[in-house]
DNA sequence: AATGAATGAGAATTCATTCAT
DNA sequence: AATGAATGAATTCTCATTCAT
């Protein structure tokens, strides 16, 4: 690799590592676990297999750190809509139409980082990101508690992991590359949309509360 | 192997057959999919590695059939459930709360059988099973739709689906190995039964009718 | 397997040697040294695999004696051409035609016992009957030369070995699975007699005398 | 393995194919296919089994390429000769001598390269190599016919695989290990270059045109 | 004599990680 | 700091042969 004499070398190292990052996750983006081999990072990043290891200690932290920024990104904007003015159901739908919907946008990459199977260490990895979008959902769960618009008796953590769990798999099939038929879904009308706001509207009835009746 | 006298050829077959698989599940259920080699299911079931083979085509063929055999009980168990003569919101509540109830009493095979990464052709043979465990439910929202104890404007099977990611997803913390809050759980009094309940209410709530108000 | 009471034991003995050699030469004949195992065999003899082990001391044994016996059949209807009435220049010509021609008949097996990749052992059994065939072609090439038909300055065994290589080279190309055009060409007009012909012809100047000029 | 500091890495690359193809040479050259293991190679070539991978994608390409290599150069030979300015019958002559000769110069790897009983795959690579050796052959007689050296109504195609297959039979008795009446014979006086005359003045008269009776 | 289930050696291949240059 | 060739452990599956019944 050439490199312009002006780089300082803090930069170039900084680079070197963001092109791995990216190049990791173009990979994971374009075929998946099988194509998370670290020759393959490399090679698409313009080092060597070696130089990879400069930047990270293994293979498993290299990707999941991939799985991080992704899932961060993800988590960050549910936080966004749970910290948002929006009443708690209107909260609860956005969050988890708008995770629907991003999910759907770049299937092969959200299949690979929500379902396919993978070293157990990465799951591992999945599992906190799980956690922390379970957390915002249990934090709307619980302002909605509050303000009675969601029922009281429920525990707010259960609730939000069952939610979770509920977007997550309602979204694998669809997913999954092995389902040709939300291939292309995001160009054609409202497919998608569609498959999000039915979602959405069954994880919010959850825990809604029942209307008092009179 | 010395054979009793009285045992005939098939018995013994059969037995191999049946300590093959008992072995395999119980390799599974101790240690997990890194467990499952063919050559310690063979050495657990007594027998020659070639011999697996007599009886099962190839190690996934193999898994794939102890992973049939426990979750197809499950199945059966939901099937039924979802047959009985009970109010759709009460078969609701009784297949999630069974199934939760029954994945915590083995709990590394559950986790193993659910959750744990694994080989893919395994994991393929996991979404058979999940599709049958939804169809039983989606069966169960539908015949609430007709009777008007859940909502109709819902798609039974993207409810369905919702449903069973929830109630898988409330479990896999809980069957976690790396969770240790639910280790011998089973022995204490309510946290297990508690928590049944508590995942099978927000899953009931998903699709319960509103009470028309006054 | 049941049989007649009043068999005797060496007749039955004598005919489950002939279906294990019958059911090991269809076999043959039908999927080539693949299809060649001891189980697939008894199987078709309708015996256990172990009985196999009583008429033939390995699956080696077994499988030379199917060679064998077609093979000898090959070498006794050129040994009848080679002994014949005719000139030496017809009974060549006759023998390779022959040949040709009934292997062209037989086109699995023959391309099993001539050519395709097989066992150490049996293959060198295969030389025996090339060896065989081989010195009925030489008996012929003497009495030529004998007579004048045929060069005299020539090796008779090297000449026939030369002529034994070039009349099974040129079949093997036909006689191949791969090769298609000769599938079924027993049934089409004259494409195996003229291949036999022009082989036949080329094996025969092999040795020929050359007509004495003026 | 030590390296020489003098040696550049492209050096020490081409140098570890090479020496992998040389240990695979030279394992088939002693032991036969029998002794073409991965592994043995490798050790022969003073590299892990793994490294073997590196340059070659699978054992059957490592060997595919040994046998190409040595056949190849038999064909360039033969190419020569077939494209020389000496006379069809000539150039037929040298050829069948040549090809001989060389192949008794290195028995066991002509045996094992020629007719030693192999993987299916390897044997196929054979065919090509024959084909390329008949198609020379094929472009003498053709050359001969034109000329009228050699007879008008014979197949060249066919003349030249009954030619090559002769040669090579006659090849393979003296060149099998079972053989023993050739071993060392290479160092005797004549046994060999006689043996190459006969076998080449059989195939030259194969084709030869009869002298115009006066 | 027949059965046929059990045996078990044997060989190819992958890919994360290391370390000499 | 970068390179990238070398490492080598780890696991599946086949099938001729045996031998207890």
């Amino acid at each position: 690799m050439a490199y312009r004499k002006t780089d300082t070398v803090e930069a170039r190292l900084a680079d070197n590592r963001k092109r791995i990052l990216a190049a990791a996750r173009t990979l994971v983006a374009e075929g998946g676990w099988p194509e998370a081999q670290v020759s393959h990072v490399a090679a698409a990043a313009g080092l060597a297999t070696g130089s990879v290891y400069r930047y990270f200690p293994s293979k498993v932290d290299l990707f999941v750190e991939v799985l991080s920024t992704v899932s961060q990104r993800e988590v960050d904007v549910i936080e966004a809509i749970a910290g948002s003015e929006d009443s708690p159901a209107q909260r609860l739908e956005a969050a988890v139409t708008t995770f629907v919907l991003r999910a759907m946008r770049n299937r092969r990459l959200a299949y690979a980082l929500i379902a396919e199977p993978c070293e157990r260490e990465i799951d591992e990895a999945r599992l906190t990101y799980r956690h922390a979008i379970s957390a915002q959902i249990m934090r709307i769960v619980r302002d909605g508690q509050a303000c009675g618009a969601f029922r009281a008796g429920i525990d707010p953590s259960i609730a939000a992991t069952v939610i979770v769990g509920g977007f997550m798999e309602g979204l694998i099939g669809p997913l999954s590359p092995l389902n040709a038929d939300f291939a292309g879904a995001d160009r054609d009308g409202g497919a998608v949309p569609a498959l999000a706001s039915q979602i959405a509207e069954v994880c919010c009835a959850a825990v809604a509360a029942l209307p008092t009746p009179g």
